[in-house]
DNA sequence: AAAGAACTTAATACCTGGTACTAATAGCAG
DNA sequence: CTGCTATTAGTACCAGGTATTAAGTTCTTT
């Protein structure tokens, strides 16, 4: 039941960080020690109060409903010549890769450039129906891919062929053939 | 300076949504009111003290980071038979679809199915390589996609075809072949 | 103008989950 | 036994409230 204090002090900082709304007085009894010897621990170890660790999880989650409504366009846009050429940029974050090997998921480098390629349309609809990608290299946790659009060719029935290619550094990592269907504000349904 | 009482409490309400980490005693402030005009106010408008509006705010990113977590798979698995078949539900929602139209994105249909693919595979580490894709019709906010995968071919060089297929209905909407590569365990880098 | 209702402010006791500090005690090594 | 670490106890104080009672202040309505 009582453990040292190296040892409890390891699972303090444990029980805390995956459940951070745990109350000194709780802890206290579960690990057999009185109030004060959680504080003390909690001071050396630099862990604040229960109301201020809420506070800190609950500001994260405002900044994460911004983040999610940038994503529209997924990455940052750095450049947009409509009907022509764009770039952005995505940071490699914990999120788009596998927790195993922390290899990023496909799905996360095709949204980037899928994202890239629909804004790159200058109409009120812009729709991918169609589109030819290859992953020539895995990207890894932190690194920074640049994703560069290309319109290839504006068809008359209302396609458009664009290219999308993504660089980790010098590396090209995917590259995919999109093509998108558009329509004008005045043939809207 | 001074509003009458509805007014207050709308704009009380207002307030404390778009800032639920805000103290009586600023609000007071804000409207020319005495603290306890405040507390009135929030009782008759049943808004609870700062520091459970902010444990609120904080548990509901609780919840966001085990669905995030659970996100693994993209939409629900409800079947799956390694390296030969799987299928997973994805009920569209507001996050999936372009504001302007409530069309979801293309990259969310190729995340169910890409995902379904990579899951389907019974190995250490499993990618996409290479894709071709095509939306055959668009899905709209609220609809259900289920996707279906199917191994097509086992290859000798570690890499594995798959066809998906989803639908809303008995319409087909999205329709791909994957090629993942694959590695054992006793191959690891 | 007087009465009454609605609204606002004040004052006080109490609560939770702490901080900060001081002091006492337990357990063990040299 | 001395000295040291670890633990426990106790007290004063704080923020941001709740809950309650009482006392104004408006505003209206007759």
């Amino acid at each position: 039941m009582r453990v040292p204090k190296k040892e409890r002090q390891r699972l303090l900082q444990e029980t805390i960080e995956h459940n951070p709304f745990i109350k000194d007085e709780e802890l206290s009894k579960q690990f057999s020690v009185s109030i004060q010897t959680i504080r003390l621990d909690r001071m050396e170890l630099k862990i604040p109060e229960v109301r201020e660790r809420i506070k800190h999880v609950a500001s994260e989650h405002l900044d994460e409903v911004k983040s999610l409504a940038l994503s529209e366009v997924i990455g940052d846009m750095i450049d947009l010549k409509l009907d022509d050429s764009a770039i952005s940029v995505l940071d490699i974050e914990k999120e788009h890769v596998f927790s195993r090997n922390e290899i990023a998921r496909g799905h996360v480098l095709f949204a980037q450039a899928n994202s890239l390629a629909v804004a790159l349309i200058d109409d009120e609809l812009a729709l991918t129906t169609k589109a030819e990608i290859r992953f020539s290299r895995q990207v890894h946790l932190g690194e920074r891919v640049v994703a560069k659009a290309r319109v290839e060719k504006l068809r008359r029935d209302g396609r458009t062929d664009v290219t999308v290619e993504s660089f980790v550094g010098e590396e090209c990592v995917f590259n995919g053939e999109f093509t998108i269907y558009r329509r004008g504000e005045e043939e809207q349904a």
